[in-house]
DNA sequence: TTCCATCCGGGACATTTGCCCGGAGCGGCG
DNA sequence: CGCCGCTCCGGGCAAATGTCCCGGATGGAA
């Protein structure tokens, strides 16, 4: 990196968030926001185009969200940093794009300051994050990477199910779309019950919701 | 206002977010941003101290939500212009806002040029609103406050059986809840799908999560 | 007053959902 | 190797849900 600034690809689905953002980082001389994206799909491309040292990026964001896009840049290029702008420390997402080859993340709310030394460290090759996800993540890795655990115990299949439910799929409709039959399908939405220590699909579905497994 | 600014209090409880907005709005000659809250609270006690021609005011926040603020500002000082920054104009809480006192809103996901002559509307005595919610709160005006056509024609019955079938209540509890017959529940529910197009409660529960019939 | 929408319920019925079993195949792991 | 968890499937059963009828009560609008 030497004395050369750190080239940044900012990217938030928000206009304004996005180009306030980009104002203050411009003012630090450290750092240089090379461009802009509004979504993962546009991310994925300029990513591609301006290899920045650092791209800053949302989670939510429409079309393809942050940690799809996260995926994809570091699958293209490994070398890429990926720093993750999140709301809530305790956003589950925030671990998915950790492990889909985010360095680190930081939270929006917070000095500018101290985003633009995790961008500089980050370009470094270092990770950033704070105490609570730090805390999980170790817990994981201790834990010998159980990939569970992150929606009370719910398996893939299960979760899969749960997302086609949240939709306002019936059971039927379920077993037809992945193919197995009705019974397995009920049988599977039986046991999501309870773990999750619910009683019927209403709950299911603002339970899904809730853990925004399924966009409203 | 003549050749003076816009004097703006602005109330965001995310420091990036806030600090940016305010970066982005001193560039314009025409808005002076004078002092910043991080909660509804601190909102009210600075626009009592700095009399702000407008507060440009989130909506959710700690402590004390941008709704409250507003009615509480609007209280000490009815002359006072309230701005509401939104990230969904669906959100139920911004015609909750304007109920309030609010004068406005404008989405965060807008160009700065749209906020500044927003502000400078606003600061002018008029109200600005887009689409959605302005449609919304023309419906509830012309229609001698017809409390209907808010959901597709539902009747009040209906909204106030589907909110509680939304929170994942079964037939029978809404109807003990009620003090009327489970039967009837069932044919008020039956009369609701039809007029909402749908076939069972998974839908019925994103039906009302989307209109923010329900907290999520 | 008549008309109409709304709310309330019942009968009767088909379908869906949810639950509790049992069992089979499979892949990983000690 | 055996054990275990996941996935798959089925039987059987009870309950909940949804639909289509019907009629009565009420209160407001024409």
């Amino acid at each position: 990196m030497g004395t050369k600034v750190a080239r940044v690809l900012l990217v938030d689905d928000q206009t304004l968030f996005r180009t306030g953002l980009s104002r203050l980082l411009d003012e630090d001389p450290r750092v240089e926001v090379i461009g802009q994206a509004v979504d993962g799909n546009d991310a994925v491309k300029q990513a591609e185009k301006l290899k920045p040292d650092v791209v800053l990026m949302d989670l939510k964001m429409p079309n393809l969200d942050g940690v799809e896009a996260t995926r994809q840049i570091v699958a293209a290029n490994p070398a890429a940093r990926v720093l993750i702008l999140t709301t809530f420390e305790t956003d589950n997402h925030v671990i998915q794009a950790l492990k889909a080859g985010a360095s680190g993340y930081v939270l929006k709310d917070s000095q500018v300051d101290a985003i633009v030394s995790s961008i500089l460290a980050v370009a470094s090759g270092e990770r950033v994050m704070a105490s609570a996800v730090a805390n999980r993540v170790l817990e994981m890795l201790t834990g010998a990477s159980t990939p569970k655990e992150f929606y009370d115990g719910l398996t893939v299949r299960e979760v899969e199910i749960l997302r086609l439910l949240a939709t306002g799929m019936a059971n039927k409709q379920i077993a037809y779309r992945l193919t197995i039959s009705e019974k397995t399908v009920r049988n599977h939405v039986s046991n999501m019950y309870e773990k999750l220590g619910i009683y019927d699909r209403s709950q299911a579905v603002l339970y899904a919701v809730r853990k925004g497994l399924v966009e409203v």
